[in-house]
DNA sequence: CGGTTCGTTGAGATCGGTCAACTCAAGTGG
DNA sequence: CCACTTGAGTTGACCGATCTCAACGAACCG
Protein backbone atom coordinates (compact mmCIF):
# COMPACT_ATOMS: atom_id res chain seq x y z
CA UNK A 1 0.00 0.00 0.00
CA UNK A 2 1.37 3.42 -0.48
CA UNK A 3 1.84 6.14 2.59
CA UNK A 4 -1.37 7.77 3.48
CA UNK A 5 -0.48 10.73 4.94
CA UNK A 6 -3.85 12.27 7.37
CA UNK A 7 -6.33 14.25 6.27
CA UNK A 8 -5.89 18.12 6.58
CA UNK A 9 -2.19 18.36 8.19
CA UNK A 10 0.22 19.93 6.14
CA UNK A 11 2.65 17.51 4.99
CA UNK A 12 6.22 17.26 3.43
CA UNK A 13 6.99 15.61 0.18
CA UNK A 14 8.37 11.48 1.89
CA UNK A 15 10.58 9.88 0.16
CA UNK A 16 9.25 6.13 -0.48
CA UNK A 17 11.21 4.48 -3.32
CA UNK A 18 10.51 4.04 -7.04
CA UNK A 19 6.70 2.53 -7.57
CA UNK A 20 5.73 0.28 -10.42
CA UNK A 21 3.40 2.46 -11.22
CA UNK A 22 5.78 5.03 -12.60
CA UNK A 23 7.72 3.17 -14.89
CA UNK A 24 4.96 2.98 -17.17
CA UNK A 25 5.20 6.37 -17.56
CA UNK A 26 7.24 7.70 -20.95
CA UNK A 27 9.45 10.80 -21.30
CA UNK A 28 13.20 11.68 -18.97
CA UNK A 29 11.02 13.64 -16.40
CA UNK A 30 9.25 10.32 -15.00
CA UNK A 31 12.77 8.43 -14.15
CA UNK A 32 13.00 11.34 -11.61
CA UNK A 33 12.05 11.82 -8.07
CA UNK A 34 9.65 10.03 -4.96
CA UNK A 35 5.98 8.85 -5.80
CA UNK A 36 4.32 9.94 -2.90
CA UNK A 37 0.67 8.67 -1.87
CA UNK A 38 -2.20 11.37 -0.47
CA UNK A 39 -5.53 10.81 0.53
CA UNK A 40 -8.30 12.80 0.17
CA UNK A 41 -8.09 16.69 0.90
CA UNK A 42 -4.24 16.04 2.39
CA UNK A 43 -2.53 19.05 1.24
CA UNK A 44 0.70 18.38 -0.80
CA UNK A 45 1.79 22.19 -0.47
CA UNK A 46 0.57 25.27 1.24
CA UNK A 47 0.26 29.18 -0.23
CA UNK A 48 2.91 30.77 0.22
CA UNK A 49 5.47 28.29 0.86
CA UNK A 50 8.47 28.00 -1.03
CA UNK A 51 7.96 26.39 -4.74
CA UNK A 52 10.95 23.99 -4.13
CA UNK A 53 9.46 21.07 -6.05
CA UNK A 54 7.15 20.28 -9.25
CA UNK A 55 4.85 17.87 -9.06
CA UNK A 56 3.11 15.27 -11.66
CA UNK A 57 0.35 13.15 -10.99
CA UNK A 58 0.69 9.33 -11.49
CA UNK A 59 -3.12 8.66 -10.09
CA UNK A 60 -5.59 10.78 -8.92
CA UNK A 61 -6.53 14.26 -9.12
CA UNK A 62 -5.48 17.30 -7.66
CA UNK A 63 -6.75 20.99 -7.23
CA UNK A 64 -4.74 24.60 -6.62
CA UNK A 65 -7.17 26.84 -4.42
CA UNK A 66 -6.26 30.32 -2.63
CA UNK A 67 -8.67 31.35 0.28
CA UNK A 68 -9.05 34.89 -0.64
CA UNK A 69 -9.37 37.80 2.13
CA UNK A 70 -13.27 37.52 2.68
CA UNK A 71 -12.85 34.12 3.12
CA UNK A 72 -14.20 33.00 -0.42
CA UNK A 73 -11.95 30.06 -1.76
CA UNK A 74 -10.93 30.47 -5.54
CA UNK A 75 -10.30 27.22 -7.16
CA UNK A 76 -6.85 27.84 -9.43
CA UNK A 77 -7.14 24.63 -11.73
CA UNK A 78 -7.94 20.52 -11.50
CA UNK A 79 -4.71 18.55 -12.32
CA UNK A 80 -5.47 14.79 -13.50
CA UNK A 81 -3.32 12.08 -13.96
CA UNK A 82 -0.20 13.07 -16.16
CA UNK A 83 -0.45 17.14 -15.70
CA UNK A 84 2.23 18.45 -14.11
CA UNK A 85 1.80 21.35 -11.52
CA UNK A 86 3.68 23.37 -9.19
CA UNK A 87 5.69 25.09 -11.58
CA UNK A 88 4.89 28.58 -10.45
CA UNK A 89 5.96 32.52 -12.40
CA UNK A 90 7.73 32.91 -8.67
CA UNK A 91 9.78 31.05 -6.16
CA UNK A 92 6.89 30.87 -3.78
CA UNK A 93 3.67 28.99 -4.12
CA UNK A 94 0.56 31.52 -4.35
CA UNK A 95 -1.92 28.29 -4.64
CA UNK A 96 -2.03 25.56 -2.29
CA UNK A 97 -2.42 22.51 -3.57
CA UNK A 98 -4.38 19.53 -2.24
CA UNK A 99 -5.55 16.05 -3.32
CA UNK A 100 -9.01 15.88 -4.58
CA UNK A 101 -9.05 11.81 -3.97
CA UNK A 102 -6.54 8.98 -3.39
CA UNK A 103 -3.37 10.25 -5.50
CA UNK A 104 -0.35 9.12 -6.02
CA UNK A 105 2.32 12.16 -7.06
CA UNK A 106 6.02 12.38 -8.43
CA UNK A 107 7.99 14.44 -6.69
CA UNK A 108 10.98 16.52 -8.83
CA UNK A 109 13.49 18.83 -6.83
CA UNK A 110 12.98 22.28 -9.12
CA UNK A 111 16.57 23.44 -8.50
CA UNK A 112 17.22 19.79 -9.89
CA UNK A 113 14.84 19.88 -13.44
CA UNK A 114 16.44 23.56 -13.98
CA UNK A 115 20.07 22.42 -13.83
CA UNK A 116 18.80 19.30 -16.21
CA UNK A 117 17.22 22.24 -18.44
CA UNK A 118 20.57 24.11 -18.53
CA UNK A 119 22.51 21.21 -20.40
CA UNK A 120 19.21 19.49 -21.92
CA UNK A 121 17.46 21.44 -24.43
CA UNK A 122 14.55 18.83 -24.23
CA UNK A 123 14.11 19.36 -20.52
CA UNK A 124 14.36 23.25 -21.00
CA UNK A 125 11.84 22.79 -23.65
CA UNK A 126 9.37 20.84 -21.44
CA UNK A 127 9.65 23.71 -18.94
CA UNK A 128 8.80 26.24 -21.55
CA UNK A 129 5.71 23.63 -22.49
CA UNK A 130 4.32 23.56 -19.18
CA UNK A 131 4.50 26.84 -18.32
CA UNK A 132 3.14 27.97 -22.13
CA UNK A 133 0.25 25.80 -20.94
CA UNK A 134 -0.73 26.95 -17.56
CA UNK A 135 -0.09 30.60 -19.61
CA UNK A 136 -2.85 29.13 -21.94
CA UNK A 137 -5.26 27.81 -19.73
CA UNK A 138 -5.38 30.81 -17.20
CA UNK A 139 -6.59 33.15 -20.48
CA UNK A 140 -8.81 30.71 -21.67
CA UNK A 141 -10.09 30.56 -17.65
CA UNK A 142 -10.33 34.11 -18.10
CA UNK A 143 -12.57 34.41 -21.41
CA UNK A 144 -14.73 31.58 -18.90
CA UNK A 145 -15.28 33.90 -16.23
CA UNK A 146 -16.78 36.74 -18.82
CA UNK A 147 -19.94 34.35 -19.89
CA UNK A 148 -23.10 33.06 -18.12
CA UNK A 149 -23.33 30.27 -16.21
CA UNK A 150 -24.57 27.86 -18.47
CA UNK A 151 -21.55 28.72 -20.72
CA UNK A 152 -19.06 28.34 -17.99
CA UNK A 153 -20.44 25.03 -17.06
CA UNK A 154 -20.71 23.93 -20.30
CA UNK A 155 -17.26 24.90 -21.41
CA UNK A 156 -15.69 23.41 -18.27
CA UNK A 157 -17.82 19.82 -19.15
CA UNK A 158 -16.17 20.50 -22.56
CA UNK A 159 -12.80 20.78 -21.01
CA UNK A 160 -12.87 17.67 -18.50
CA UNK A 161 -13.98 15.75 -21.26
CA UNK A 162 -11.31 16.68 -23.79
CA UNK A 163 -8.72 16.12 -21.13
CA UNK A 164 -10.14 12.63 -19.80
CA UNK A 165 -10.44 12.02 -23.53
CA UNK A 166 -12.92 9.28 -22.90
CA UNK A 167 -15.31 9.68 -26.09
CA UNK A 168 -18.22 11.82 -24.55
CA UNK A 169 -18.98 10.43 -20.93
CA UNK A 170 -17.10 12.78 -17.96
CA UNK A 171 -15.75 11.92 -14.91
CA UNK A 172 -16.01 14.41 -12.05
CA UNK A 173 -13.69 13.50 -9.16
CA UNK A 174 -14.43 17.35 -7.48
CA UNK A 175 -17.20 18.55 -5.78
CA UNK A 176 -19.96 20.88 -6.24
CA UNK A 177 -18.13 23.11 -4.41
CA UNK A 178 -14.89 22.51 -5.79
CA UNK A 179 -16.62 23.06 -9.17
CA UNK A 180 -18.29 26.24 -8.33
CA UNK A 181 -15.22 27.63 -6.70
CA UNK A 182 -13.45 27.31 -10.04
CA UNK A 183 -15.71 28.36 -12.21
CA UNK A 184 -17.06 31.49 -9.93
CA UNK A 185 -20.26 30.46 -9.37
CA UNK A 186 -22.29 29.06 -6.17
CA UNK A 187 -22.62 25.37 -5.62
CA UNK A 188 -26.48 25.91 -6.28
CA UNK A 189 -25.94 27.68 -9.61
CA UNK A 190 -23.51 24.53 -10.61
CA UNK A 191 -26.12 22.32 -9.52
CA UNK A 192 -28.78 23.47 -11.21
CA UNK A 193 -27.24 24.55 -14.35
CA UNK A 194 -26.33 20.88 -14.84
CA UNK A 195 -29.76 19.71 -13.57
CA UNK A 196 -31.15 22.67 -16.66
CA UNK A 197 -28.62 21.13 -18.73
CA UNK A 198 -29.64 17.64 -18.41
CA UNK A 199 -33.26 19.18 -18.57
CA UNK A 200 -32.68 19.96 -22.30
CA UNK A 201 -31.26 16.62 -22.76
CA UNK A 202 -27.63 18.38 -23.75
CA UNK A 203 -26.23 15.92 -20.78
CA UNK A 204 -27.20 13.15 -18.44
CA UNK A 205 -26.56 12.87 -15.27
CA UNK A 206 -25.85 9.43 -14.50
CA UNK A 207 -25.52 9.88 -11.19
CA UNK A 208 -23.35 13.27 -9.73
CA UNK A 209 -20.58 12.59 -10.75
CA UNK A 210 -20.26 10.76 -13.61
CA UNK A 211 -22.28 12.95 -16.76
CA UNK A 212 -22.26 11.81 -20.36
CA UNK A 213 -22.11 14.18 -22.67
CA UNK A 214 -25.40 13.75 -24.87
CA UNK A 215 -25.50 17.23 -27.53
CA UNK A 216 -22.04 18.17 -27.89
CA UNK A 217 -22.97 20.43 -30.66
CA UNK A 218 -25.08 21.90 -28.34
CA UNK A 219 -22.49 22.14 -25.36
CA UNK A 220 -19.73 23.96 -28.05
CA UNK A 221 -23.02 26.54 -28.65
CA UNK A 222 -23.09 27.45 -25.48
CA UNK A 223 -19.25 27.32 -25.27
CA UNK A 224 -18.76 30.19 -28.21
CA UNK B 1 7.04 62.51 -37.61
CA UNK B 2 6.55 58.96 -37.33
CA UNK B 3 5.16 57.07 -39.85
CA UNK B 4 1.34 57.03 -39.82
CA UNK B 5 -1.03 54.02 -40.69
CA UNK B 6 -4.35 53.92 -41.52
CA UNK B 7 -7.05 53.14 -38.93
CA UNK B 8 -8.27 49.66 -39.07
CA UNK B 9 -6.42 48.25 -41.61
CA UNK B 10 -4.27 45.08 -40.33
CA UNK B 11 -1.10 46.04 -40.92
CA UNK B 12 2.50 44.51 -40.93
CA UNK B 13 5.67 45.87 -39.22
CA UNK B 14 7.58 48.08 -41.53
CA UNK B 15 10.93 49.67 -41.10
CA UNK B 16 12.07 52.80 -40.70
CA UNK B 17 15.07 53.25 -38.93
CA UNK B 18 16.03 53.67 -35.62
CA UNK B 19 14.71 56.74 -33.71
CA UNK B 20 16.40 58.64 -30.78
CA UNK B 21 13.52 57.46 -28.48
CA UNK B 22 14.87 53.45 -28.55
CA UNK B 23 18.43 54.63 -27.31
CA UNK B 24 17.10 55.92 -24.23
CA UNK B 25 16.20 52.28 -23.06
CA UNK B 26 18.26 50.23 -21.26
CA UNK B 27 18.95 46.33 -21.93
CA UNK B 28 20.51 44.61 -24.50
CA UNK B 29 16.86 43.55 -26.25
CA UNK B 30 16.42 47.69 -26.66
CA UNK B 31 19.51 47.34 -28.79
CA UNK B 32 17.15 45.09 -31.56
CA UNK B 33 14.61 45.81 -34.36
CA UNK B 34 12.74 48.17 -35.67
CA UNK B 35 10.62 51.11 -34.16
CA UNK B 36 6.94 51.56 -36.02
CA UNK B 37 4.30 54.23 -35.23
CA UNK B 38 0.97 53.37 -35.05
CA UNK B 39 -2.29 55.66 -34.63
CA UNK B 40 -5.08 55.30 -32.28
CA UNK B 41 -6.88 51.80 -33.00
CA UNK B 42 -4.04 50.92 -35.77
CA UNK B 43 -4.16 47.08 -35.74
CA UNK B 44 -0.63 45.79 -34.86
CA UNK B 45 -1.39 42.38 -35.01
CA UNK B 46 -4.26 40.07 -35.55
CA UNK B 47 -5.86 37.05 -33.71
CA UNK B 48 -5.14 33.78 -35.51
CA UNK B 49 -2.15 35.29 -37.07
CA UNK B 50 1.13 33.64 -36.80
CA UNK B 51 3.38 34.85 -33.38
CA UNK B 52 6.81 35.76 -35.29
CA UNK B 53 7.33 39.11 -33.14
CA UNK B 54 7.80 40.22 -30.04
CA UNK B 55 7.00 44.41 -29.42
CA UNK B 56 8.13 46.20 -26.70
CA UNK B 57 6.43 49.84 -26.19
CA UNK B 58 8.79 52.88 -26.24
CA UNK B 59 5.77 55.03 -26.16
CA UNK B 60 2.27 54.94 -25.84
CA UNK B 61 -0.43 52.09 -25.00
CA UNK B 62 -1.25 48.94 -26.64
CA UNK B 63 -4.37 46.52 -25.92
CA UNK B 64 -4.73 42.92 -26.51
CA UNK B 65 -8.20 41.69 -27.80
CA UNK B 66 -10.54 38.88 -28.78
CA UNK B 67 -13.85 39.15 -30.26
CA UNK B 68 -16.05 36.27 -28.72
CA UNK B 69 -18.31 34.21 -31.58
CA UNK B 70 -21.60 36.35 -29.93
CA UNK B 71 -19.75 39.81 -30.72
CA UNK B 72 -18.72 40.11 -27.20
CA UNK B 73 -15.31 41.44 -26.98
CA UNK B 74 -12.56 40.68 -24.32
CA UNK B 75 -9.58 42.93 -23.56
CA UNK B 76 -6.97 40.44 -22.90
CA UNK B 77 -4.28 42.94 -21.11
CA UNK B 78 -3.37 46.38 -21.33
CA UNK B 79 0.23 47.13 -21.89
CA UNK B 80 2.83 50.60 -21.13
CA UNK B 81 5.66 52.29 -22.45
CA UNK B 82 8.56 49.83 -21.36
CA UNK B 83 6.18 46.32 -21.57
CA UNK B 84 6.68 43.93 -23.76
CA UNK B 85 4.00 41.75 -25.38
CA UNK B 86 3.06 39.92 -28.33
CA UNK B 87 5.07 36.54 -27.04
CA UNK B 88 2.22 33.37 -26.99
CA UNK B 89 2.31 30.57 -25.93
CA UNK B 90 1.59 28.90 -29.18
CA UNK B 91 3.14 30.05 -32.20
CA UNK B 92 -0.07 31.78 -33.33
CA UNK B 93 -1.60 34.83 -31.46
CA UNK B 94 -4.60 34.12 -29.78
CA UNK B 95 -5.45 37.87 -29.13
CA UNK B 96 -5.14 40.82 -31.48
CA UNK B 97 -3.29 43.93 -30.60
CA UNK B 98 -4.18 47.52 -31.38
CA UNK B 99 -2.41 51.05 -30.11
CA UNK B 100 -4.64 52.70 -27.38
CA UNK B 101 -3.25 55.98 -28.30
CA UNK B 102 -0.54 57.43 -30.66
CA UNK B 103 1.95 54.75 -30.09
CA UNK B 104 5.70 53.59 -31.11
CA UNK B 105 7.17 50.40 -30.70
CA UNK B 106 9.98 48.69 -31.28
CA UNK B 107 9.25 45.22 -33.29
CA UNK B 108 11.53 41.99 -32.65
CA UNK B 109 11.91 38.95 -34.58
CA UNK B 110 10.91 35.63 -32.32
CA UNK B 111 13.60 33.49 -34.21
CA UNK B 112 15.87 35.98 -33.26
CA UNK B 113 15.08 36.15 -29.65
CA UNK B 114 14.55 32.61 -29.35
CA UNK B 115 18.18 31.76 -31.07
CA UNK B 116 20.06 34.45 -28.85
CA UNK B 117 18.36 32.61 -25.69
CA UNK B 118 20.09 30.06 -26.87
CA UNK B 119 23.89 31.37 -26.81
CA UNK B 120 23.12 33.86 -24.01
CA UNK B 121 21.41 32.92 -20.53
CA UNK B 122 20.53 36.64 -19.78
CA UNK B 123 17.68 36.78 -22.76
CA UNK B 124 16.67 33.09 -21.99
CA UNK B 125 16.24 34.48 -18.55
CA UNK B 126 14.28 37.71 -19.64
CA UNK B 127 12.24 35.71 -21.89
CA UNK B 128 11.68 33.38 -18.98
CA UNK B 129 10.48 36.20 -16.49
CA UNK B 130 8.11 37.66 -19.67
CA UNK B 131 6.01 34.55 -19.79
CA UNK B 132 6.18 34.30 -16.39
CA UNK B 133 5.25 37.70 -16.15
CA UNK B 134 2.28 37.03 -18.39
CA UNK B 135 0.99 34.29 -16.02
CA UNK B 136 0.80 36.50 -13.14
CA UNK B 137 -1.51 38.63 -14.45
CA UNK B 138 -3.90 35.94 -15.93
CA UNK B 139 -3.98 34.64 -12.81
CA UNK B 140 -4.59 37.94 -10.68
CA UNK B 141 -7.45 38.72 -13.44
CA UNK B 142 -9.25 35.59 -12.83
CA UNK B 143 -9.31 36.57 -9.27
CA UNK B 144 -10.09 39.78 -10.48
CA UNK B 145 -12.99 38.41 -12.41
CA UNK B 146 -14.49 36.79 -9.04
CA UNK B 147 -14.95 39.87 -7.12
CA UNK B 148 -17.82 42.73 -7.47
CA UNK B 149 -17.51 45.49 -9.93
CA UNK B 150 -16.70 47.57 -7.22
CA UNK B 151 -13.86 45.74 -6.34
CA UNK B 152 -12.97 45.02 -9.93
CA UNK B 153 -12.85 48.91 -10.85
CA UNK B 154 -10.78 49.37 -7.34
CA UNK B 155 -7.96 47.06 -8.11
CA UNK B 156 -8.15 48.12 -11.50
CA UNK B 157 -7.12 51.40 -10.50
CA UNK B 158 -5.03 50.51 -8.46
CA UNK B 159 -2.89 48.18 -10.73
CA UNK B 160 -2.83 50.93 -13.17
CA UNK B 161 -1.81 53.22 -10.67
CA UNK B 162 1.61 50.84 -9.31
CA UNK B 163 2.49 50.66 -12.97
CA UNK B 164 2.92 53.95 -13.95
CA UNK B 165 4.54 54.69 -10.40
CA UNK B 166 3.13 58.29 -10.84
CA UNK B 167 2.28 58.91 -7.19
CA UNK B 168 -1.74 58.40 -6.64
CA UNK B 169 -3.02 60.02 -9.50
CA UNK B 170 -3.96 57.33 -12.66
CA UNK B 171 -4.32 57.90 -16.23
CA UNK B 172 -6.04 56.24 -18.00
CA UNK B 173 -5.48 56.23 -21.93
CA UNK B 174 -8.43 53.83 -22.43
CA UNK B 175 -12.08 54.42 -23.15
CA UNK B 176 -14.77 53.21 -20.40
CA UNK B 177 -15.86 50.43 -22.74
CA UNK B 178 -11.77 49.02 -22.87
CA UNK B 179 -12.04 49.22 -19.06
CA UNK B 180 -15.23 47.13 -18.96
CA UNK B 181 -14.36 44.48 -21.62
CA UNK B 182 -11.08 44.10 -19.59
CA UNK B 183 -13.46 43.90 -15.74
CA UNK B 184 -16.19 41.77 -17.58
CA UNK B 185 -18.40 44.27 -17.01
CA UNK B 186 -20.40 47.12 -19.24
CA UNK B 187 -19.43 50.48 -19.80
CA UNK B 188 -22.15 51.94 -17.45
CA UNK B 189 -21.46 49.82 -14.56
CA UNK B 190 -17.40 51.34 -14.95
CA UNK B 191 -18.85 54.68 -15.13
CA UNK B 192 -21.51 54.59 -12.66
CA UNK B 193 -19.12 52.62 -10.60
CA UNK B 194 -15.97 55.04 -11.04
CA UNK B 195 -18.66 58.05 -9.92
CA UNK B 196 -19.52 56.05 -6.59
CA UNK B 197 -15.88 55.71 -5.81
CA UNK B 198 -15.77 59.44 -6.11
CA UNK B 199 -19.15 60.14 -4.33
CA UNK B 200 -17.56 58.47 -1.11
CA UNK B 201 -14.11 60.27 -1.60
CA UNK B 202 -11.97 56.80 -2.47
CA UNK B 203 -10.80 58.93 -5.78
CA UNK B 204 -11.41 62.33 -7.44
CA UNK B 205 -12.32 62.38 -10.91
CA UNK B 206 -10.30 64.70 -12.06
CA UNK B 207 -11.84 64.53 -15.85
CA UNK B 208 -13.13 61.20 -17.49
CA UNK B 209 -9.67 59.67 -18.48
CA UNK B 210 -7.24 61.12 -15.37
CA UNK B 211 -8.13 59.82 -11.38
CA UNK B 212 -7.04 60.73 -8.54
CA UNK B 213 -6.65 58.14 -5.62
CA UNK B 214 -7.71 60.04 -2.51
CA UNK B 215 -8.40 56.84 -0.05
CA UNK B 216 -5.78 54.31 -1.12
CA UNK B 217 -6.58 52.22 1.97
CA UNK B 218 -9.99 51.99 1.48
CA UNK B 219 -9.23 51.24 -2.23
CA UNK B 220 -7.08 47.95 -1.46
CA UNK B 221 -9.60 47.08 0.95
CA UNK B 222 -12.58 46.68 -1.54
CA UNK B 223 -9.09 44.63 -3.42
CA UNK B 224 -8.98 42.19 -0.48
C1' DC C 1 -22.18 75.41 -36.05
C1' DG C 2 -23.54 70.57 -36.80
C1' DG C 3 -21.84 66.00 -36.34
C1' DT C 4 -19.58 62.43 -33.97
C1' DT C 5 -17.70 60.01 -30.26
C1' DC C 6 -17.48 59.31 -25.48
C1' DG C 7 -19.28 59.39 -21.02
C1' DT C 8 -23.11 59.84 -17.72
C1' DT C 9 -27.58 59.00 -15.84
C1' DG C 10 -32.21 56.80 -15.27
C1' DA C 11 -35.76 52.99 -15.09
C1' DG C 12 -36.86 48.42 -15.46
C1' DA C 13 -35.58 43.47 -16.30
C1' DT C 14 -32.86 39.49 -15.16
C1' DC C 15 -29.36 36.34 -13.78
C1' DG C 16 -27.27 34.46 -10.18
C1' DG C 17 -26.69 34.78 -5.03
C1' DT C 18 -28.54 33.94 -0.38
C1' DC C 19 -30.90 31.47 2.93
C1' DA C 20 -33.21 27.52 4.10
C1' DA C 21 -35.42 23.07 3.77
C1' DC C 22 -35.26 18.59 2.02
C1' DT C 23 -33.31 14.12 -0.12
C1' DC C 24 -30.04 10.69 -0.56
C1' DA C 25 -26.11 7.68 0.19
C1' DA C 26 -22.56 6.17 3.09
C1' DG C 27 -20.83 5.22 7.17
C1' DT C 28 -20.88 4.09 12.38
C1' DG C 29 -22.02 2.11 16.46
C1' DG C 30 -25.34 0.03 19.60
C1' DC D 1 -30.18 -4.81 11.54
C1' DC D 2 -31.59 -0.38 12.51
C1' DA D 3 -31.20 4.44 14.42
C1' DC D 4 -28.26 8.17 13.99
C1' DT D 5 -24.97 11.05 11.99
C1' DT D 6 -22.63 13.24 8.34
C1' DG D 7 -21.60 15.18 3.96
C1' DA D 8 -23.02 16.02 -0.65
C1' DG D 9 -26.38 17.39 -3.71
C1' DT D 10 -30.92 19.25 -4.98
C1' DT D 11 -34.73 22.36 -4.89
C1' DG D 12 -37.55 26.53 -3.70
C1' DA D 13 -38.49 31.50 -2.57
C1' DC D 14 -36.75 35.82 -2.40
C1' DC D 15 -33.43 39.54 -3.17
C1' DG D 16 -30.04 42.42 -5.11
C1' DA D 17 -26.11 43.58 -8.14
C1' DT D 18 -25.47 44.14 -12.71
C1' DC D 19 -27.26 44.32 -17.46
C1' DT D 20 -30.25 46.39 -20.93
C1' DC D 21 -32.32 49.89 -23.23
C1' DA D 22 -32.72 54.61 -23.74
C1' DA D 23 -32.11 59.48 -23.26
C1' DC D 24 -29.13 63.11 -22.25
C1' DG D 25 -24.69 65.89 -21.74
C1' DA D 26 -20.00 67.15 -22.89
C1' DA D 27 -15.83 67.42 -25.52
C1' DC D 28 -13.82 67.51 -29.86
C1' DC D 29 -13.27 68.54 -34.81
C1' DG D 30 -14.12 69.61 -39.43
Amino acid sequence: MPIQLSPHVPTRPVRSGPQPAMRALGGPIDMMGAPVAFARNDEIYAEGEAADYVYKIVRGTVRTSKILADGRRQIGAFYLAGDMFGLEAGDEHVFSAEAIDESQVLVLKRSALVARAARDGAVAQGLWTLISRELSRAQERVLLLAKTAQERVAGFLLDMAARQGAGDTVDLPMSRQDIADYLGLTMETVSRTLNGLAGNASIQLLNARHIALRDIAALQQMNA
